[in-house]
DNA sequence: GAACAAGATAGCTATATAGCGATATGACTC
DNA sequence: GAGTCATATCGCTATATAGCTATCTTGTTC
């Protein structure tokens, strides 16, 4: 069994819609639809996994405490994916984690 | 112009994904896809308006005061619909309004 | 219109969330 | 392997949310 029982699905989709339930990781989710007209490009290649940490918490205009508590929100919750690289952390959305939650929301 | 600007919609939306953010509140909206079948009827015909605030708050083991908080969440989400009724306010899903947020959520 | 009952609001406490600055961790670079 | 830079975590404060009891408001009934 890697499912859940529905009491744990329950909660995980609570935390899932808490953590879009915040306009700053809205926009994040958003931001991330397109990366490369979003962020500056930290080098050749780099966009293809996302986004670079240092540039959503800059654009955020929040601290970089609070930004790396953001995307750790969105990780939890299965909606972006990081990759570490060289020195930085990559975000990405999660494609199918959000249509997941998409999906469940759906049932309402 | 009854639309409203862009951060009014998105604080909207933010607003309507707290109020799905919760445990207690998906067994609401949970509950109210079939009264018949969750609630008692209060006398003949109630249920076509929803089922009783009375019934809800008993049924979620919550003080009067909380149940009673959850619903207006709700209700200014534009998730459920109030009727008041002879002593009683009956809550019915508002399917439009939630149709629409499960849209807007859909454009994730 | 007096009595009563349902629901909303007020005032409070406890917990959760979001922000900050400071610091620890981890991974490149030389 | 020492230094440095990006990110995560810690410790704190401020605000938001959820629960309670007590009380106010409102609508119904007699």
């Amino acid at each position: 069994m890697t499912q859940g029982s529905t009491a744990e699905r329950s909660t995980e989709l609570e935390a899932q819609l808490k953590a879009i339930a915040s306009q700053r990781r809205l926009l994040i989710l958003e931001w991330l639809k397109d990366p490369e007209a979003n962020f500056p490009s930290r080098e050749h290649g780099d966009l293809e996994h996302g986004a670079c940490n240092l540039f959503i918490v800059e654009r955020l205009g929040v601290s970089q405490p609070a930004g790396s508590r953001h995307l750790r929100i969105l990780t939890d919750a299965g909606l972006v994916i990081p990759t570490r690289r060289k020195g930085w952390v990559y975000y990405r959305r999660n494609e199918p984690g959000i249509a997941e939650l998409i999906a469940r929301i759906g049932e309402l």
